[in-house]
DNA sequence: GTTGCTGCAAAGTGTTTGCACCCTG
DNA sequence: CAGGGTGCAAACACTTTGCAGCAAC
């Protein structure tokens, strides 16, 4: 059974006259699996346990590759590590960081959005792309 | 001539029974001069011109200081260095960056504060802090 | 069989830390 | 003159890169 990610990876690898591997589908399959926003090192940690020899480089090179197909987006909360968030098929929305127990909840809302282009309008300013993190206490952590 | 900030950072350094020296007054006093949003490394080459001998080391260390003082702000607009805002009289707002030029427009939107408010709650979140930064192009890029 | 991919180790980046000497209070 | 501060170099954490051998097409 093929997923549809792994088509669009595939498709992506096809494309740009690349290689379909062994260890690009564990990472892909390893990602999907995860919890959403990953880092680097934690995807490390669950690829090894299929794919025992696996460098971190090829975590790396894999997560880029995935960033360029469209499967995954790139996020920085500002704790010096970039974490990873499954994009396909997952539409815009912002984030709500814990610093407690570092749960995220995810949120949307459209006059927020809204807004923010009316800002960029009045300064002449098109958008490309934003992020919105909200840092504070979650229910659980009161 | 005592500038207000310069009594903000003495104050802070004598109620914590640190010392007042050469190094962090140039420090304080570049970073005053300089750009909004400057990075270790730019303050360090602007502290460079009048007191040669410093290290980065100890531009890092005042910039701990001068955050801890409340004189300053730690930013990270995910370009994989922190960037340091003057945040005394300085009040709330969030980013708008030019990726073509890297100009940073700061604007400030109730509303788009107030919905936040609204989503926490919705959530049962206390809200600590937030930041949005939107990324995109300038008028004088287009 | 060509060309891209992998694992490894080394290099890079931005930031932090340990230490002997120096200076402020 | 005690205790914190400084410059320097080494250590750090995360990420990227160079390279020789390997595998996909």
């Amino acid at each position: 059974m093929v997923s549809k990610e792994q088509q669009v990876l595939e498709d992506y690898i096809t494309q740009n006259n690349l290689k379909v591997t062994r260890q690009r589908r564990a990472v892909l399959s390893a990602f999907l699996e995860s919890e959403d926003h990953v880092s680097a090192d934690e995807l490390y940690k669950l690829v090894s346990e299929t794919e025992p020899k696996i460098g971190l480089a090829t975590i790396y090179r894999t997560l880029d590759l995935l960033t360029q197909s469209g499967l995954a987006t790139e996020l920085d909360f500002g704790d010096g590590q970039k974490r990873y968030e499954h994009k396909y098929m997952h539409s815009h929305h912002d984030h709500m960081i814990c610093t407690e127990c570092g749960k995220i909840i995810e949120f949307n809302h459209p006059l927020i959005e809204q807004f923010q282009e009316e800002v960029a309008q009045r300064n002449g300013f098109s958008i490309t792309s934003h992020k919105l993190d909200i840092f504070g206490i979650c229910s659980d952590c009161k």
